[in-house]
DNA sequence: TTGTATGCGTTATCAT
DNA sequence: ATGATAACGCATACAA
């Protein structure tokens, strides 16, 4: 049962002659054992083909080098390209990285952070500001560092990275406001779960607001994240006649307007001299669209490299700021334009 | 140090007036415990606050609930896909998923295949034929059961799930071929550690040479995973006079055809009118896009879900097949159709 | 610089 | 059905 198995440290002690915790010291921290005694090991290691026990490693030091991240869906690009960015950062410190998805459910998101914490993470990843209270007590009774992405606000009581979503789509709306726009329409994300698309239609509200508009019931759709979905909301925005339809729609994030844009496309409409559209997040395919997209940009990979190395940071016990605010810009392209002449 | 911690088992065991093996059954067989004792364990677990020690547990038991997955990126939307369907089937089984990416670098894929080995994964899921001999090697000896995804062929020495991209390739270009197209170009994604990638290549090759037809050095070209490289080598490929220019334009991927097809746009180009432009992998857009893309549907969700299931089963030792073959369609809209006439 | 010895929190074997 | 206890493989405080 023993010679089957792989070796451990001893036998690699036995091979070279040395005590267990000079194999240790070769491993984790070469500089303190001679050189001659060093190679000697070195070699019984490439020899007998030794690999770290990870768990005994963790057990004995009370650390996996090991990050969670739990985040809503892989099936979301803007999110796929956050979890990558985190891992190559994690990967260059040789940390490893735990991935959960929630599926927008925030008692599935408790649970899998339970898991994360059960498998002794050094720290976590979360999207949003949006937790159930246990997920949060839980991570603090663990003393295990943690940073919300995606969202940004400087009263925010967690360690955070991201940006303001609600300022952000302000914006956008304000954009289009400027334009000259007065019958607007939002296509938005589904907001149970979901802070962010909540935010993004608070600020469209706001916007509106201040101008002396505001978004009628019927106007507000709430739509999965699916380009089927977006053109089915967009056909069902425009059926009433031309003289009163919406002249601007607004997108919870771009696959729910390359979703419109396509419907309009369908539909013999131009864009945006029918209507305009537009999007939220800026995906690649945004700005190669025809007309391009004009949409948020949305900064995904910035935020997994600097969320990742925050939890480097607290790990590392070198710590600095906690809060970080990452800019978005709104990017200007074909898809909006003044609304039609009446 | 210690009161300041989380509770242990003994803890545990101590508050609930029973031995530390009475609280390991609860945890782990709770029928082998009599209720009442149980319910007075469970009770002070819940007061506590006990969370388990997974790498306690997978020292003691050599079993960590853990399935590693090393793909070549997240950023593409076929990989995001499969790795969402594999944590959705682990978690089913209370498993968590480890993930490394090798951006196609197969050294580095070695590095990411031991890293997860540390962490003591019970299983793991590559993609792809391709890998350093290391890799298999440090696989078997570590007895980890293992299944590369993406690929499939008979003949393979390991574990798989997928498609013989050789053949569906192959198929694409046969239906292009019946169109009564004799002027083909093909935008490839890039070969260097991509057996898929190659092997769609050589499907087309292989098409095209029972037809005694063949493509030349200058009309195969190899592009990045982007839509921007794919509008570059489109209008690459257009640059030459109407009547020597390639009237079938093969993707090895949806992105790039899509690039395809917009700077087909761009240029005023029609499609499938002047040229017929065809991806691979089935992305949600591609039957959105007008003209909708005919394109190869790849079953990337069940390929996740069966290579789960298979290391799932391997692990419980309950082992059947070990070669998963996934069907794969032509999926024919309106960006194909015969060429223009001469 | 190197070795010795202890403990990390479980699981699992063996008694009872 | 329950308890006592020996591994599991390593890191680390301490001794030399």
């Amino acid at each position: 049962m023993k010679s089957a198995n792989n070796p451990n440290l001893q036998d690699i002690a036995t091979a070279a002659g040395v005590s267990t915790a000079t194999v240790s010291r070769v491993l984790n921290s070469p500089s303190d054992v001679r050189p001659a005694l060093r190679e000697r090991v070195e070699e019984q290691i490439r020899k007998l083909g030794y690999v770290r026990h990870g768990a005994a490693r963790a057990l004995a030091s009370s650390k996996s080098h090991t990050v969670g991240a739990v985040i809503p869906t892989l099936e979301s690009a803007i999110f796929a390209t956050g979890v990558n960015a985190i891992e190559n950062r994690l990967v260059r410190d040789h940390f490893t990285l735990l991935l959960a998805v929630t599926n927008y459910d925030l008692d599935h998101e408790f649970k899998q952070v339970q898991a994360l914490i059960e498998r002794g993470v050094d720290g976590m990843i979360l999207v949003g500001q949006d937790h159930h209270p246990d997920t949060i007590r839980l991570l603090e009774r663990q003393r295990c560092p943690f940073i919300t992405t995606w969202t940004y606000s400087a009263s925010s009581k967690y360690p955070c990275v991201g940006f303001d979503n609600f300022n952000a789509s302000r914006m956008m709306a304000e954009h289009m406001l400027d334009l000259g726009h007065t019958r607007f329409a939002m296509i938005a994300g589904i907001t149970a779960g979901n802070d962010r698309a909540r935010e993004r239609i608070d600020g469209v509200k706001n916007a509106l607001q201040l101008r002396g508009l505001d978004l009628a019931q019927d106007r507000l759709i709430e739509k999965a994240y699916e380009v089927r979905e977006g053109r089915d909301a967009f056909r069902t925005l425009m059926a009433s006649t031309p003289a009163v339809r919406p002249t601007a729609i607004l997108c919870g994030n771009d696959v729910l307007a390359v979703g419109a844009i396509l419907e309009a496309q369908h539909l013999g409409l131009n864009v945006p001299k029918d209507v305009s559209i537009v999007g939220f997040d800026d995906l690649p395919l945004a700005e190669h669209l025809a007309p391009g997209l004009t949409t948020v940009h949305v900064p995904s990979r910035r935020m997994g490299e600097t969320a990742a190395q925050y939890i480097l940071d607290c790990i590392a016990g070198t710590l600095g700021e906690s809060k970080f605010e990452l800019p978005t810009k709104v990017m200007i392209r074909g898809s909006s334009a003044k609304p039609p002449a009446p």
